[in-house]
DNA sequence: GTAGTACCTGAGTCCTTGCTCGGGTTAGCT
DNA sequence: AGCTAACCCGAGCAAGGACTCAGGTACTAC
């Protein structure tokens, strides 16, 4: 099992040319996430499509996994935003809930559908995935989301524990978002399961 | 991205001592998946711990993954014929519907509850873990599962879409499972989740 | 100008690991 | 007993990859 490891940088770039060889160091490893594998990806081949040389990408990553993070924790940033904008517009749209909901579906699931590739090899092949603080900031955030938009849509669960559900409402409805980007079967079209998806959300409000 | 490679077994062991030494290179395989992950299982400590030669190993098995996936694909097997018979028996529980569901939820949790730690790292570390012929049919026999549990109990989702929600259904409640099992939160036990995950199930029928 | 710091370079070291191969041992059959 | 095929052995090869280090180049401050 994948044993905690300081997932850190060694240290930050100064000026705007450091600046920019590691965001350089960055996409390359993404790219190479994306395109190969995390197996694939080998700090010297990053170096190279970065074009950047070997001792530079030491210079401020510590060893490859921090890199690896690095590049997953600012996908993840960036999918965050995406799904707290979209959710913010859900919750200031007039026809609640149906609207509301199925606006925040589908924001979340274009989210995904741009990093589809990147989220699929974080989540199934990188063995710190779950380490990265990021990460655990997103499983975090996205509870608050569920609790934020239960509160201002006027809408809760009734169950006996409203607590368990709400936390089980988010994970479901995030594993069928995730499914239906990631694992989506040919012969249901991606319209018709967000649809489903809405329907079967508003039954359990 | 993990390309397509073959997963199949080199050759099969005639003689009981060969199938005892293919066995122990199973369990070998499976053991320090659990104790070490992924990255940490190199054919050459497999033999070692499975008390064969490295050469043997390769008698059996034409590469690294494809012991892996033969350890991997043994665990699913045994998986998927827990949930099977504890469906079956949900199935004839003269309770229903409540019963059968809880029944059913209980019986997959233990199952996944048995082999927890494999399954975290199959899942989070395998890259070709979803090339896995069982693991494929796992996830198809999951679907026949619950379109099986709904005729049998005279229950069947009522939404425009039923082959969606069919589909929907079975893989959050999958996937809540899962969740519940391996990446459950401290202060929501699992007999909390469970019950929730029984009314919301229900709820949806 | 010059000192100091940030930044960059890439050949090379060391180690791990997947896998081979030549040769030995055991089981089963006639 | 003798033959064949199944089985087992493990030193070692070849490749690849993480990371170092000794020595350069570009900024910045005074």
């Amino acid at each position: 099992m994948a044993q905690a490891i300081d997932l850190s940088p060694k240290k930050q770039p100064q000026q705007a040319r450091a600046r920019a060889s590691v965001e350089a160091m960055l996409d390359a490893c993404t790219r190479l996430l994306v395109d190969e594998g995390y197996e694939a990806v080998s700090t010297n081949r990053v170096a190279e499509v970065a074009g950047v040389s070997i001792g530079s990408l030491y210079e401020y990553f510590p060893h490859k996994q921090s890199l690896v993070a690095a590049a997953l924790a600012r996908a993840m940033r960036e999918v965050m935003d995406e799904v707290g904008r979209s959710l913010r517009t859900a919750l200031a749209l007039p026809h609640q809930p149906h609207d509301g909901i199925d606006h925040w579906m589908r924001g979340m699931i274009a989210a995904l559908e741009q990093r589809e590739n990147l989220l699929r090899v974080a989540l199934r092949e990188v063995p710190f995935f779950w380490s990265i603080p990021e990460v655990r900031e997103f499983s975090r955030t996205l509870q608050k989301f569920g609790k934020e938009g239960q509160y201002k849509s006027q809408r809760v669960i009734h169950f006996e524990d409203p607590e368990a559900s709400t936390y089980l409402l988010m994970n479901m409805t995030w594993a069928a978002v995730l499914q239906t980007v990631l694992h989506r079967p040919a012969h249901l079209s991606r319209e018709r399961l967000t649809r489903t998806l809405v329907d079967m959300v508003l039954k359990l409000l």
